[in-house]
Formats: C-alpha cells, structure tokens, sequence
DNA sequence: GTCACCCATGAAAGATATTTTCGTTTCGGT
DNA sequence: ACCGAAACGAAAATATCTTTCATGGGTGAC
C-alpha cells in the first residue's frame, strides 16, 4: 500500500543516478569513477565481479566496495543486485531517454520540452532521495512550533518566502530572512521549541550558516534543505533533508534545478504541517480563500 | 567470467514461471522443491546466498546449483541476478496508484510521492500546452529589450522576482515590482523596445493589471503569464503564456501548481533570452558564477 | 621552505559464498 | 534380496567479496 517513495518513482534507476550526482562531491576521485561507470552503465557493471569493475575502472576491489558502500549499499553484493534489477527495468522497454543537453541552437520547442522533463526528473530524484522520517521530525518540529525563521540567501532565498507566505496562511508565525544581518539579529531571539529553517544549495553559504548556528546555539530546532547532505550547513541542523542535485550546464545553471528540488521540498513541509495542524489549519486557508477572492472580484476591470 | 547479461536477462519478463513449469517434469523432488521456491517468491530468493536458499527448501547447496543450472543459468550466481532483475520489473509494474487527492490522514511518505507526482503533471500539462509562438516572440522582445519590469503579487510575486534575478545574472536590465503603486511608477517611465510582464495566475488581479495596462499604453511589449488566456490580464498583453491550471484541493492550493507552472515558463523564457544574448549572456553567467564561489567557504570534499 | 599529519589508495590477508567432487542413500527392476 | 543407476548432501575446492594494513601523495601548520 504505502510502498516506499523510492520504489515508486524509477526504482533505484532514477535515484541512482541521482544518488550519484549527490554523492559525489563527497567522494574521493577514484570512487567517482567507480560511480561514474555503475552510472554510465548499469547493465554491464551488473556483469561484472569486483574484480572486474576494480580493473574496469582502474582502481582496486576496496575502492570498490567503498563506493557500494557510499551509494547505500551494505557490499558490492547488494550493489550488483540493483543494478541487475535496474538493467532488468531499462531492457523492458522504459528507455532511460538520456536527454541531450540543451544547446545554444536548440529550437524553441526543444527547448520547453527539454526544460520540463529535466525539472520533472529533477521531482523525481528528489522525492525518491527524501528521507522521509527527518522529513517527519521537522513537520513535527514545525506544527509545534512558538515561530519558525527561514534563511536563503539569492535564489533560495525565494523559496524561503514561499515557504513563509505558506506558513503563514495556515496561521503559523513564520519569517523569511535574505538579510544576513537582520536573520542573526533575530535567530537570538528564538529558543527551544522554535524552529530555524536554512535553504542552501551549496550548504556552504556562510550567511546562511550562521544564523542557523545561532539559532542552535539557542536551543531551537534546526532543519537543514541543501543538496549536500556532508556541507558545513549540517552541523547545526537537527534535520538534514537534502535535495536533488542534477548535472549543472552552462544554459541551465544549479540555482533553477536546486529551485524545483528545494520547492517540493517545501511544499511536502507545508502540507505535513496543514495536515496535523488540520483543524487550525483548514479555517485558516479557507479565510485567506476567501479574503483573496473578494479582492480579485472588487479589482477593476 | 559471467555470461552476458543480455543472455541472463533474455526473454520476456515472466518467462521464469514458464519455464519451471515446462521443466519441472525434468525434475527432481529436491529440484523441484527450489524451482516452487524461486518462481513463487523471485524477490524473496533474489535475497538468499545459495546456502539460504538450500536451508529454505530443505535441501543441499549442491540441489540449488544444479536447478539454476537446468533452469539454464551457468550457476547460482546468474540466477539470482536474473531474481533480482525480475523483483525490480514486478515492483516497477505497480501502477503508482497515487491519482488520489491527498488527505488529511496519509502518511508522510504518500505526501512526497503524491506531490512529487502532481507537479510532475502539472510540468508536463504546462510544457504542452505552451504556446511556442508566443513564447518565441516574448523572448525576441525580452532579448532587445533596454530594460525590463515584471510584475507579481503574492506567490506570483517570488516568481517575477525569480525571473528578474536570471535576467540580472545574464546582463539584462529587470526589475520585479510586488508594490502596486511603485510598479505603476515605474511603469509610466516605460517607452517601446521595452518590456512589461506581468504574472497572475488568476489573471483578474488588479495590482498586476494596472501597471501592465500603463506599460501597454506606453507602447512598451507587454507579456502575461496567467492560467487563464481569456482573463482581464490578457487584453493588455502583446504575447500570452498560458500556465496549466490543475484542480485545487484543499491540502494543495491553487498556488501550488501555478506556481511550478509559471516558473517553468519563467525558465523558458530565460534559457530562450539565454540562447538568443549567447555572447553577452555567457560571460555573464561565468562571472556571476565566479562572484558566488568566492562567497562560500572551502567547499568540503 | 620544511615538517608532520591525514587521507586516499591498493595489495594482500581474511571471511563468505559458490561450485565441484565424491561418497552415501534411495529406489526401481530383476 | 541384490544390482545398478540416479538423487542427494557433506565437505573440499574455488571464486568472490570484505577487511586490514602499509604506503605514498598531498595539505596545512609552523
């Protein structure tokens, strides 16, 4: 019934290719290549013993096995398994539809549906890498909370607001802070039972850092969203949860992919929240509805 | 050396059954034994070394070799890859069954999959159901343009303010307005060869009208970007972009979806303005990218 | 610039899993 | 009951996987 998200969305085909792109940074190089090659192709390395991917990649069976380790696996074993089964799932028809990237001549057209499917993968990695009992703890976190800071600097910082402007029409006392200054200046003000929310792609955007050290510091409950799950970022969040983080190229920067991953992120934070607040929550939405509607009808025109 | 996988994998999915059906004659009892066992629960045999498998069914190590063998896998080995490989295409083949609305009750995990999957939908439905044409002429204006307003309000608000932060990042000259009366200031200053966008879901909001109304009278090119074509918004507009309009639920407000909607066409639109400025746009997506490195710490490995 | 330290890395030892061998058991036929 | 052939499993042999440990290269401190 309630299967697990991973399983629902590709299988540990979308999300390993994802949990690759993720882990990466985290990796030593030859481990990307380990990576780089279970990635490239899956089938084939299906087929091979650690000794044959060791010498494949040039590299040595612990390398090996490290890596398998580092992508969630308890040994190459079970690693191989997977990749049996993700070879199984891409032979039975469903093309990995390896997109190209876009480029500078690409018709227009192209160049929508390019950007859809990119952003709907982008959805699925990071549904399927979402851990969803940290997810859990900051709804939690959230729906008890006195008040809730959120820190996001440029692009995240958006999001930021979004999450605030959501928060905020479910009657909670939620702020949005871009100003490095002001977001420490009032993450003093917080303590145990409030919440502190960082939105950082990178997880290394000092701005962002320290108000959330601040904050817990403070005592506050801390969430971390960043696509880097091992950056500075986390080691003053009670909860990590990490979004996707897809192949960045020249025409479609990190910021836009790391915006949709963060977005749905947010929103699995607001309807989390809307659902155990529930009772104060519905009358609340339904009270911005209506206060929206009567001001769209009286505008002119 | 194992086999190749396109051997192990060969075949039609459910072919194993099959098989051990028409070989079961061929059997021993023992043999037999681990046959039942392997097509009655593939995934749960996938799951077993052979000893785990020989104790399961009563038998020896030597029994379980020899049915992979007859079953016509070289050992053991290949034969639970192929396990695995069938697991995976079963689990696959579950329909996502997450159609439903979400309810105050689901657990967090149906949340993330349900989401995920809605917008998802609403990507490929906005993808669709954009008008190329428009979008084509909305970026040529865009690409000439001496300077650039946008204008949105609420949820609408952050996505004119993530517009205008792309624009910026590539050189353009962009600025997003969310205060009424300053966005028709700045409007009356806007003269033909610029371009006014306006972003509404509703398309009726009148603070988002009125500055797009100005800016058309001014003779500036006027984009707006609404779920509804045949709202008041668009009778200012030179060029439309329609945004998808799913159904609104109650735990999932309208905002939700038009907000992924109009980023992707957001998207568009830069990567479109992106391809068309190549020249200028890339140095600047060098130097902004450059700007920020400097502004993280040492990035951990 | 030098030193000390840490970390990535692979070689090889150690542990497991798989395959093979071979002797025992079982069963059908005479 | 006896013989022979096939089935079967115990255990040896082999392949594969995992862990340990020594080495070298790089990095930061002084």
């Amino acid at each position: 019934m309630t299967q697990d998200v991973k399983e629902i969305f590709g299988g540990p085909g979308g999300s390993l290719a994802a949990k690759v792109r993720t882990l990466a940074p985290s990796m030593t190089r030859s481990m990307q290549r380990v990576a780089e090659a279970v990635a490239g192709d899956p089938a084939g390395c299906a087929a091979l013993t650690v000794t044959g991917l060791a010498e494949l990649t040039g590299t040595s069976e612990a390398t090996v096995v490290r890596t398998a380790r580092l992508l969630g696996y308890p040994g190459y074993r079970d690693l191989r398994l997977a990749l049996a089964g993700l070879a199984a799932q891409q032979q039975s028809g469903r093309a990995p539809a390896i997109t190209t990237d876009i480029a500078v001549d690409d018709p227009i057209a192209d160049v929508v549906a390019k950007l859809a499917y990119e952003e709907q993968q982008t959805l699925a990695d990071t549904a399927a890498g979402l851990d969803t009992a940290q997810l859990g703890a900051a709804v939690t976190a959230l729906a008890g909370a006195r008040r809730t800071d959120v820190y996001g600097i440029g692009a995240s910082g958006l999001v930021a607001q979004d999450l605030t402007q959501k928060l905020l029409r479910i009657g909670l006392i939620a702020h949005a802070h871009s100003d490095p200054h002001l977001a420490v200046t009032n993450a003093v003000q917080l303590r145990p039972g409030d919440v502190a929310i960082a939105i950082t792609h990178s997880g290394s955007t000092g701005d962002v850092i320290e108000p959330l050290r601040v904050a817990f510091d403070r005592g506050a409950t801390t969430v971390a969203i960043t696509g880097r799950p091992d950056s500075p970022v986390t080691q003053y969040a009670d909860h990590v949860l990490t979004t996707s983080t897809s192949r960045e190229t020249e025409l479609r920067p990190a910021a836009m992919s790391s915006r949709t991953s963060q977005l749905l992120v947010v929103d699995c934070l607001f309807v989390g929240v809307a659902q155990r607040t529930y009772d104060s929550a519905a009358p609340a939405l339904a009270a911005s509805y209506e206060a929206l509607a009567h001001r769209h009808r009286s505008t002119p025109r």
